[in-house]
RNA sequence: ACGCGAGUAGCUCAGCUGGUUAGAGCGCCACGUUUACACCGUGGAUGUCGGGGGUUCGAAUCCCUCCUCGCGUACCA
């Protein structure tokens, strides 16, 4: 006969992704599935992508931020919602521009400087075109379902015109302020950096000892200061030598501290507490009195020698000097470090500045001026030890401050600098958090939020570069006031402030303003650029719309929930919130996730420098989307960071070989297996870029790649066995108990699945629909409906009931298996158009569009699931027996159950079930049943199993195994025994649970009767 | 130094509003090619729940303390 071959007959045993998930995707898009309006018939759901940055390709990180946004996205889609995800990338300012300017340093050998600001710019766009399409593709082809009509970038014209306004609106408000403050310079960059974009690293260095001379010494004074420095160079800079006030108070109180200590102090602590009591009470004797006569002398105007400068600076008297270190005086130092900037600011010091922005040293430096630092601190040193200053060199680890762009050392630098003030602005933030109006979830990252806040500390917004938005403010040094107001009088898009220090206009303008706007004198435009993290803090209102009055701004502003890491909680989370509650008037979002750090098998942040880092389209090419998708949220829990063992798959011969520390920044590695080489990540030299190159993936998908596979072949099974399938309400009375039990299965799932999504618990969705589709699913269902599918009378039933199972499954697993489920959602509509057991009607086009599974199954039937769980306990004991007595699982066995009436009528219905799933018939099933003969038993709560071992006993392992249940059941009933003989607990513990142990109790001692019956009787076959 | 998190089976992790006989996946052992699936099936072994103290009738779960690891923040003349 010529069959014509079904659809279902042409699936492939295994899933393949590779092909079917580029396919659906462009079908969603073609759908038009992705795209949100605003529609007044919804509640609106919405979240906005934290932007990647365009430096570079995603890596695993984002895989999982994105796949859990989307999962959200498209569970609330299925619910109803106008769910909206709005993507785009960010432009990354000083991190992009520094990429591109290595690269640009390392393949063509020129500098920024010649190439030109304009140039440079052009280039820098080239690399965001480039990777901005790498990195869309990248979530694409990882099932992100964003609004991609909407799709933005920091630095377009829509996000330009939110940071004009915005600026204008602080700048109008005087909430920016220009000043010259000490700021973190980058002199690789030159640029100054925030506080955020610095990290410190322990290097090995030096902590030099220096005397400065003091001026005119009257008899009895010193006649010399000894102060220290890890950073001898800046001595050049110094503009005073700092003592303590009153050393005497300051003393005392270190000592009264550390006597507190000490009261409390472990046996352990306490030797060196006493050892620093004692170095205080030296220090009392012999640094007080000097200390003394320093304050004094400060007190009287008295002058030190700077050496070298030849500069005589003043003593002065400030609480930064601790008495209890050191020699208790500090050199001061206020252009080159922020404590003693303070200090400087306190007691009015001169700033001298000794760095030109490029790192060498400037004229104030002297004869040390065009030096590199590094050669500077030398030359310095070699100085001071010539002319007889240096006192003493000593070996230390020094806690050093580097640049995260360049990881290059941070100088402190006095710079002019744009600033945002904060106290107001951070105030409310800090509101929207603690009254709740924004959630953070988990709420233990609410403290850190708050904390760094708390300290209002004014953001530096400029930078010195030329990727970014341009600041939009005009200097004016010439100009009066009156001419200024008469030029911009009839402009509401123009302020105007006096800057005292720099003795100029600065002019804030909505629309860029031309060099010769006021007649007679030359405007210069700010040539630096703002922060990157200033438009990104806009990112929530300018992607939908604001400052225009915007339908999607009123629709779906607020956003719903950010996700998002922690390590930008106060870097973005904050910042945008500060600015939506400014601009808009209201929150950015309700609720923030913070989602766990994935980490390499070392425990180590996966990072590109490292080489540890994973590119998820490698991940998705070796196990596909789906289970890229699903391991992602299968780990995501709440408390741990993601432990992700990091392996190069071998080209050659697909062999996996584990990362180390050593060889993941090789450029060519050996397989072990077969010996061939291939290329990595950090190949460079053409004879290594010629090689395959391996790619790097992680053994921790396998499980999500199997359970892909599971589902497929079930469906695959479904999909064989729903020939001649014909739709038609199924009657409540015609559903088998498999029917039923899986129907109370899945209303109990649904909803434990959309409680878990509520509340951000992916682990736990995960493992559940895992548990349920494998074990209870699979194992149990499609075992149980495969002989009624070969009934012609039960066929039809069974069928209805498989194909609305699969179907709501199916539903379940969507947000986070979309292009599985939708492939087979496709094939199940060829095969079963209209699915439902009430009132079959159409399926949805697509399960992507198809409603969520609530409240349409029978509710949940805990009876009916009580009943199945005897029958899955009755049917493992009697496979467990079969399988310690090595019965061939061909071999038809008898059993027999002893329960009471109401467990064995039920148990009694399952009996084809025995047949087919443990070749087992039953001989009987009762109450008060002994068995006859020789039998194997397996003891449950409520039954005991007996299978029937004529001719197929193994005595000796019936024997051990019943031993050893026998000591198990007994050390179990000691302890319920003790636990109820112990008047305390019976008379304090609830009565329920009392009751229960009582119970339990009870049933334990029958198990082990059943135990020592089953014993003697092997005893007696034995002898 | 302070804050946060972690320490549970060989590995990676669930469980922690106190009451089960402490679970899963991988790995391991035995058996198995039963017509969806070997990316499979059936069964099995494996844990003084980091150490010590306490609260409680009862602690993996709460409190204190110590140790180890990770992260963050601060300071370091």
């Amino acid at each position: 006969m010529d069959e014509k071959p079904s659809a279902a007959a042409e699936l492939p045993k295994q899933y393949s992704p590779q092909g079917t998930e580029a396919k659906w995707h462009q079908y969603w898009e073609s759908q038009g599935y992705f795209h949100a309006p605003p529609d007044a018939a919804r509640k609106p759901y919405t979240i906005v992508i934290p932007p990647p940055n365009v430096t570079g390709a995603l890596h695993l990180g984002h895989a999982l931020n994105n796949t859990l946004q989307d999962i959200l996205i498209r569970w609330r889609r299925m619910q109803g919602y106008a769910a909206l995800w709005v993507p785009g990338t960010d432009h990354a300012g000083i991190a992009t521009q520094a990429v591109v300017e290595r690269r640009l340093l390392q393949e063509e050998g020129v500098s920024r400087h010649d190439l030109g600001r304009e140039a440079l710019v052009e280039r820098i766009w080239a690399w965001k075109e480039e990777y901005e399409r790498r990195i869309l593709g990248q979530l694409k082809q990882m099932g992100c379902s964003c609004d991609w009509q909407r799709t933005r970038f920091t630095l377009d014209e829509g996000c330009a015109r939110a940071v004009r306004h915005t600026f204008f609106r602080f700048f109008r408000d005087r909430l920016i302020y220009r000043g010259k403050r000490l700021v973190n310079w980058d002199t690789y960059l030159q640029t100054a950096v925030s506080d955020d974009e610095v990290f410190h690293e322990a290097v090995q260095g030096h902590f030099w000892h220096f005397r400065y001379p003091v001026v005119n010494p009257q008899p009895g004074e010193p006649d010399h200061v000894s102060i220290a420095t890890t950073r001898p160079e800046t001595m050049l800079g110094d503009t005073a030598v700092a003592v303590h006030p009153d050393p005497d108070a300051a003393l005392d109180r270190v000592a009264e501290e550390l006597q507190q200590k000490l009261a409390s102090a472990s046996a352990k602590e306490r030797p060196a507490l006493e050892a620093q009591q004692q170095e205080l009470e030296r220090r009392r004797k012999e640094v007080l009195p000097v200390l003394r006569q320093l304050r004094d002398m400060a007190a009287a105007g008295r002058k030190v020698r700077l050496p070298l400068a030849e500069r005589d600076i003043p003593l002065v008297a400030d609480e930064w000097a601790k008495p209890e270190l050191g020699s208790g005086c500090v050199k001061i130092t206020p252009a080159h470090d922020p404590n003693d900037y303070e200090v400087g600011l306190r007691q009015d010091l001169p700033m001298v500045n000794i760095l030109r922005p490029d790192g060498t040293l400037n004229e104030n430096a002297g004869k040390f001026a065009g030096l590199e630092i590094p050669a500077a601190r030398k030359a310095v040193v070699q100085a001071l030890d010539e002319g007889g200053y240096l006192l003493q060199v000593e070996d230390r680890e020094i806690d050093l401050a580097h640049s995260d762009r360049s990881k290059t050392p941070i100088e402190p630098y006095l710079a002019d600098q744009w600033f945002v003030k904060m106290d107001d602005l951070a105030q409310s933030a800090m509101d929207a958090v603690s009254d709740g109006r924004v959630s953070i979830v988990p709420s233990r990252y609410a403290k850190g939020y708050l904390d760094w806040l708390g300290e209002k500390r004014d953001w530096p917004v400029s930078r010195q570069l030329w990727w970014g938005h341009q600041i939009p403010v005009w200097y004016c040094p010439g100009a009066s006031e009156v001419e200024i107001e008469k030029t911009f009088a009839k402009h509401d898009d123009v302020a105007w402030q006096w800057d005292e220090e720099g003795q100029q206009w600065l002019i804030c303008a909505l629309e860029d303003l031309p060099a010769d706007a006021i007649p007679g004198y030359e405007l210069r435009q700010d040539p630096d650029v703002l922060d990157t993290w200033f438009s990104s803090a806009l990112w929530p209102h300018s992607t939908l719309g604001w400052p225009e009055k915007s339908e999607d701004l009123d629709f779906f502003y607020p956003t719903s929930t950010l996700i998002t890491s922690r390590d930008i909680i106060t870097l973005w989370v904050a910042r945008m919130v500060l600015t939506g509650l400014y601009n808009v008037g209201d929150i950015p979002f309700h609720e923030v996730y913070i989602h766990p750090k994935i980490l390499d098998g070392y425990g180590e942040g996966m990072s590109k420098s490292k080489g540890n880092g994973v590119d998820p389209v490698d991940v998705i090419e070796k196990f596909g989307a789906d289970s890229l998708r699903f391991g992602l949220a299968y780990l995501t829990t709440e408390t741990q960071d993601i432990r992700m063992p990091v392996e190069f798959e071998c080209p050659h011969c697909q062999a996996l070989l584990p990362q180390t520390k050593e060889n993941r920044v090789l450029p060519r590695i050996t397989c072990s297996k077969c010996g061939q080489d291939f290329g990595t990540q950090w190949s460079s030299k053409p004879e290594d870029r010629s090689l395959s190159r391996g790619a790097v993936v992680s053994e921790r998908f396998e499980l999500a790649r199997n359970f892909c596979n599971k589902l497929w072949n079930a469906s695959r099974f479904a999909l064989l066995n729903l020939e001649g399938y014909e739709s038609a309400p199924v009657k409540e009375s015609s559903l088998a108990v498999e029917d039923r039990w899986l129907l109370s299965r899945l209303s109990t799932v649904a909803e434990g699945i959309t409680q878990h999504w509520e509340e951000y618990k992916y682990a736990d969705a995960a493992r559940m629909l895992y548990g349920f589709a494998w074990d209870e699913f699979c194992s149990f269902y499609l075992e149980m409906v495969k002989s009624r599918l070969q009934d012609p009378q039960q066929r039809p039933v069974a069928q209805r009931v498989l194909a609305t199972a699969l179907d709501t499954l199916l539903r379940l697993l969507h947000p986070m298996l979309p292009f599985l489920t939708e492939e087979i959602w496709q094939r199940l509509g060829a095969a079963a158009p209209q699915r439902g057991l009430t009132a079959p009607a159409p399926a949805a086009e697509s399960v992507m569009i198809a409603a969520w599974p609530a409240g349409e199954l029978p509710a949940r039937d805990e009876a009916i699931e009580q009943r199945f769980a005897h029958f899955q306990a009755a049917l493992g004991a009697i496979r467990e027996i079969r399988s310690r007595q090595n019965i061939p699982p061909k071999t038809q066995v008898r059993f027999l159950i002893t329960t009471d009436a109401a467990t064995a009528d039920a148990l009694s219905e399952m009996e084809p079930y025995f047949a087919t799933m443990a070749a087992a018939e039953p001989i009987e099933w009762g109450a008060n049943l002994q068995p006859a003969g020789l039998v194997a038993s397996v003891a449950l709560p409520g039954m005991d199993v007996h299978v029937d071992l004529t001719g197929l006993i193994d005595v000796a392992s019936e024997r051990s195994r019943n031993e050893k249940e026998l000591a198990r059941l007994q050390g179990l009933i000691r302890g319920k025994e003790a636990k109820l003989q112990n008047e305390n607990f019976v008379k304090r513990a609830p009565a329920d649970v009392v009751q229960k142990e009582r119970d339990a109790l009870a049933e334990l001692n029958s198990q082990l009767t059943t135990v020592e019956n089953a014993l003697s009787k092997l005893a007696e076959v034995a002898s």
